[in-house]
DNA sequence: ACAATGTGTTAAATCATTTTAGCATGGTAG
DNA sequence: CTACCATGCTAAAATGATTTAACACATTGT
C-alpha cells in the first residue's frame, strides 16, 4: 500500500486548474485587495476537493521556497529545572497559539553546548531564536546577531550587548525580599548566591546590597557565592552563618534555598525560630510544611508570552530591523505567616 | 549586505566540479563498496572548500527530497509537570547525540489538544511520535497508526492496542509500595487515586489491591478516586480518613500526593505519626523536611533513552514494520527513615 | 470601433538537495 | 584490434510549494 500524501498538484488535477490557482486559494490570496484574483466558484471547488483528499501543505517545500519554518527555537540550561519549564510551557502555549512550534535545547550553563545547539537550530532553519545565556556566551550570542537570527534574551542579559530581552526587574526583587527579612526584624542578614555571574544573580546581589546600606547594616563579606559545581559546600557555609549568629538567610535563587533547606532541616534547625529564610521563585516544599518562607514570585506566564510576543515581532517584520526592546516584568513579594 | 548561505552549488562552482560530486562527498557516499566513486583529491578539495565557505546543509531541502527531516515529536500531558519535565531533558540528550531535534507538545490530558499536536507534528514532518496517551486518545493514537508514522508509548498503553510502549512495572510499584506500608506495621491502608483510567494508574490500583488482598486487608472502597478538575476534594477525604481510623495512605501520583501533604499539614498532623504516607516518584519537599514518606522511583533517565532508541529503530528500518515491542522498566523503592 | 481596464487563469522559475542514468577515459583480456 | 570493465565524473530529473510575468477574454469608456 503505497500512500503518498496529497499535494497541491493531486488538487489541481482533480479540480481542474492549475497548480498555482490551488496555491492562491489555499492561502486565501484572493481576499481583499490583492493582485491574486480567483473566481468564488473555483475557490469553492478548489477547497472542497483539498478538504475532500485530505489535504495537509508540505512544510518542508514551503521552508524551502520560502525560507520560513514557522518554529522557534528556546534555549535555556536545563528544561527540567522547575522555573524553565514553567516557562518552556507557556512558550510552547503561546507560540502554538501564533501558529509556530517550539525546539528546546539545554546547555547546562555550558558555552559548547550552547554553540552547538545554536548550530544545530540554524541548521533547521528555525525563524527565530529565545536564549537563557549561560555565563561568558557573549561571542555565542553576538554570533547569532551577526547571521541575522532574530533573537530575545529570556531571565538573564550580557554586559555590552544591545539585544531584545525579556527580565525580571532583579534589583527591585533583591531589595523587596530583603525589606522583607528587614521588616521581620532581622539585622544581621547573609545572603547565600551563586559564583555565576549571571546578570540575573548580580542584580540579585546588589539590590540587598543596597538595600542593607540603607538600612545601615551592610557588612563585608555578608555574600556567599556557591560554586555550582561545588552544591555540597553550602552545609558548611550555612553552619558557619549559625555560628556567627546570623538571624535572616537570602538565597539567591530556588535551588540554592532547597540546598539550604536540606542543611537547615538536616541540623535539626527550625524556620523562622533559627533562621527567617527568604528566597527567589516558590515551592511546592515550603507551603506542604507551612514553612514561612517570604519569596519573590517571577510573572512566569508573562516571561513566556512577552518573550514569544516579542521574538514574532521581530521575525514578521518583511523588512529592516527594530532597535533592541527590553521588557522588565515586575517581581511579587510573597510573605508567609 | 546580502548574506545569502552558502550551498552546495556554491561549493562546487569553487571546486570546478559538479554539484552531484559535492553531494556525494558531503554524505560520503564515496566509501566501501559504493556504486558512487570519488577520487580522494577531489574529495580532499571539495572538503576544504565547503570548510572554507562555512557550508551548511539546507534541512529544508533535505527534508523535502528524502522526505527525512531528523527531527522526533513529544507529546505528554504538561511539559512544565516535574516527571515530564525530567524525561524531557534525558529525551533531549539521547535525540541529540543520535542526531535528531525534537518538538514538545502538551495535550493537558486533552483530545481535542492531542489531535491538534499530531497533526501540527506530520505537518512538520517528524519522523516518529513519542506520546503520552491521555484517557479516550484511542481513536488518536490508531490515527497514528495508520498514518505509519512510528511511534512509541510513554507512561501508560491503552487498551487494545498493540502499540511499541515503554512503561513503568506500575503492578510491581503499586505492590512493593504496598508492602512498604504493610511492613512498618499499617494495617488500615488506603489508596489516594485518580478518577482518570490512564493504564499506569489502574495499574497501581490493582497492585495495591492484590497486596492487600493477599494480606487479608482488603475492604470496599479502600480506593478513593479524585477528578483531576477536582483536586480541592482531596481535603474531604483525607479528614474522612482521618476520622475512619485510617493509618497508612498510598498516593498514585506525586501531584496527589503533594496536594495531600498539603492538608494534612494544614490539619496539623505529623507524618508518621497521624498517618504513614507512601506515593509515586520523589520530591524535593519530602526531603527538605526529612519527611518518612515510602516511594517508588522511576528510572527517568531509561524511559527517555529507551523511548528515543526504541523509536528510532522503527524510524531508521529502511523498510518493513517491526512488531510492536513492550518495554517494561522495574520501579525501585525508596524507603526514608 | 478602439483603447483601456478588469478578471480569471496558467506556465515556468525558484528554492537546495539527492539520486539516477549514462558518458568519457584508460587499461586489460581475448 | 575489439570487447569489456573499472574509474571518475556529470547532466538532469525529482521533491512540493510560492510567486512572477503574461495571456486570454470580457467589460467599460470615449
Amino acid at each position: 500500500m503505497n500512500t503518498r500524501r496529497v499535494s497541491i498538484k493531486d488538487i489541481a488535477a482533480e479540480a481542474g486548474s492549475s497548480i498555482a490557482l490551488v496555491s492562491f486559494v489555499m492561502n486565501n490570496r484572493a481576499s481583499g485587495q490583492n493582485k491574486y484574483r480567483v473566481n468564488k466558484d473555483t475557490a469553492r471547488r478548489i477547497l472542497e476537493v483539498a478538504d475532500r483528499l485530505g489535504y495537509q501543505p508540505n512544510n518542508a517545500a514551503r521552508a524551502l521556497r520560502c525560507g520560513k519554518t514557522n518554529t522557534i527555537g528556546v534555549i535555556v540550561s536545563d528544561i527540567s529545572n522547575k522555573f524553565f519549564a514553567d516557562i518552556a510551557r507557556c512558550i510552547e502555549d503561546r507560540a502554538h497559539q501564533r501558529n509556530y512550534t517550539v525546539l528546546f535545547g539545554s546547555t547546562d550553563e555550558n558555552t559548547d553546548k550552547l554553540d552547538n545547539l545554536i548550530n544545530v537550530f540554524q541548521n533547521k532553519g528555525i525563524d527565530g531564536l529565545i536564549i537563557a545565556p549561560s555565563e561568558n556566551s557573549e561571542e555565542s550570542i553576538k554570533r547569532v546577531s551577526t547571521l541575522q537570527i532574530p533573537m530575545v534574551l529570556l531571565d538573564r542579559e550580557l554586559p555590552g550587548l544591545e539585544t531584545n530581552s525579556v527580565l525580571l526587574d532583579n534589583l527591585k526583587g533583591g531589595a523587596q525580599i530583603t525589606e522583607a527579612l528587614l521588616a521581620r526584624g532581622c539585622r544581621h542578614i547573609e545572603m547565600i548566591s551563586y559564583s555565576m555571574r549571571l546578570s540575573n544573580i548580580i542584580d540579585r546581589e546588589t539590590g540587598f546590597k543596597l538595600c542593607m546600606e540603607k538600612a545601615g547594616l551592610a557588612s563585608e563579606g555578608m555574600i556567599y557565592r556557591i560554586r555550582h559545581d561545588r552544591f555540597d559546600t553550602i552545609s558548611q557555609v550555612i553552619i558557619d552563618a549559625k555560628e556567627r549568629g546570623v538571624e535572616g538567610l537570602l538565597f539567591a535563587t530556588n535551588s540554592l534555598a532547597l540546598s539550604g533547606l536540606r542543611v537547615i532541616s538536616r541540623n535539626g534547625w527550625k524556620i523562622p525560630e533559627d533562621f527567617a529564610v527568604a528566597t527567589f521563585d516558590g515551592n511546592d516544599a515550603f507551603e506542604i510544611n507551612n514553612l514561612e518562607i517570604a519569596y519573590i514570585q517571577q510573572p512566569i506566564a508573562q516571561f513566556g508570552t512577552e518573550a514569544v510576543d516579542l521574538l514574532l515581532k521581530n521575525v514578521e517584520l518583511k523588512t529592516g530591523t527594530l532597535s533592541p526592546t527590553r521588557i522588565i516584568l515586575s517581581p511579587k513579594l510573597i510573605l508567609n505567616g
